[in-house]
DNA sequence: TAACTGGGTTTCATATAGTGAAACATCATA
DNA sequence: TATGATGTTTCACTATATGAAACCCAGTTA
């Protein structure tokens, strides 16, 4: 009748449960399951596989449950080396120090994109999304390498799915990204946040493909679009040695 | 008939699968399939809807499954301002360019202790552990710390489940115990590798409760008792300067 | 002390939902 | 073209996850 249950729902569920933690460090069961909309029996059944795995903990005090370090030690396992988000951390700093303003890393994640790590910039002014944030993908340096350099299934995929704000030139955009796939970066003024500027460039790995946007991202009155296009051929070879050190 | 299922099977077989990903970034279904012990298509199931929430990925041009940047995300919310092992990065570095030798960060998960952050020493040699690996709770100081500091009934049930070799000191270990309590700290000589030793410290949080804990460890020749001794309050003032910073 | 509230845990009848064998598809390599 | 790896889908079966309700246990409050 539905369409194809290719999906356990159990485990969908489960994992509903770790992604619901966004935003606070302890939940209570009662309050996990009114995330979730399930009855806490399920969520009570479902946290137990988690914490028997280490997925999820207790606070010892509160009794509250939090997430288990098993992410932890998972997560230094998504590259070879170790947790991508550290291996290019000393590269980032390089850079911000270079150029002295806050440096970001992004990826997709489904249809969103994601900030997953960040070296703040060393002047007074930074205001800047933390880390784990999303973002709609319709905004930013970050979001057009991003859909510029994603594999054209997905590209179509997230051009389509995206709820484009009314009065939201989509036609500018189509265009900008065609700009940015052939200079190799992409750069926007006051797009997310009126004052904000940043130049971005794609991490490729070694067969080519995206990974992640590195961006660099500061006021507009710092980062004018001169100053962004003589950095981006510095930002670019970055991004270029970041690649080749994921593996 | 069983003793008492308060598990969801699905879920635990599902996060296996994750975690059988320890010392593999990448692996094909069947691999996978073999090292969980379960038919292609089970974990065929599984594995769809663990990707479809962004927990594993598949690499586009080797279509082999690895871990998604899901996780990566969520290790950041572990700690109110990011990953801990990022966090504490930093300071651990500093204390390894001001020791010179390796600093590593041990947590507590279930009956094991695992390693999940380290910094290598400056030296030539370094033998230790990766990030990850897990460790029974016997030996090294990093243990005693981490038992020392547990939550007495925790305590309990951390002494009685290890099973120790033959010929172990059950009654050493203990005493050892209660001096690592009062000194706040604890060394090891050779005790897990020969010719390797170790000092280590408790990183406790603001409600004083164990989180971590800090170790530096090197050659033996050169870690001397007496020198760990003289390093030992360096040590545990920067395990507590940890401690803040977690939030 | 009793009645209440809010958390967590356990039980249990029910049918839903996950299972694995086997068949199918796809792409290499021989 | 056969062969032997992959990954994917189907399908009948019943094991298995589900949620309502009951239960427990600590704090409030009256």
């Amino acid at each position: 009748m539905e369409d194809s249950k290719l999906t356990v729902r159990a485990v969908e569920r489960a994992l509903d449960i770790m992604l619901c933690f966004t935003g606070a460090t302890e939940l209570t069961l009662t309050e996990i399951a009114s995330r979730v909309e399930l009855h806490k029996s399920t969520v009570h059944r479902l946290l137990a596989s988690l914490e028997g795995k280490g997925f999820v903990m207790r606070d010892a005090a509160t009794d509250k449950y939090r997430l288990g370090y098993r992410l932890w030690e998972l997560s230094a396992n998504l590259s070879k080396e170790g947790d991508p988000g550290i291996i290019l951390l000393p590269e980032m700093e390089r850079l911000r120090d270079l150029l002295g303003e806050t440096i970001s890393l992004y990826v997709q994640d489904g249809l969103e994109r994601i900030r997953i790590q960040a070296v703040q910039s060393t002047h007074a002014i930074r205001r800047v999304a933390p880390v784990g944030a999303r973002m709609p993908l319709y905004v930013g340096a970050s979001s057009k390498v991003l859909v510029a350099f994603a594999e054209p299934s997905l590209q179509q995929q997230l051009l389509a799915s995206a709820d484009w704000p009314a009065g939201l030139d989509q036609q500018a955009f189509l265009l900008q990204l065609s700009e940015t796939k052939r200079a190799g970066f992409a750069t926007s003024v006051e797009e997310r946040e009126p004052g904000a500027a940043a130049v971005a460039a794609p991490i490729l790995d070694h067969g080519g493909r995206l990974v992640a946007a590195l961006a660099v991202s500061g006021p507009a009155n710092r980062l004018t679009l001169e100053e962004m296009q003589a950095q981006a051929p510095l930002i670019m070879e970055a991004a270029r040695r970041m690649g080749t050190m994921l593996r």
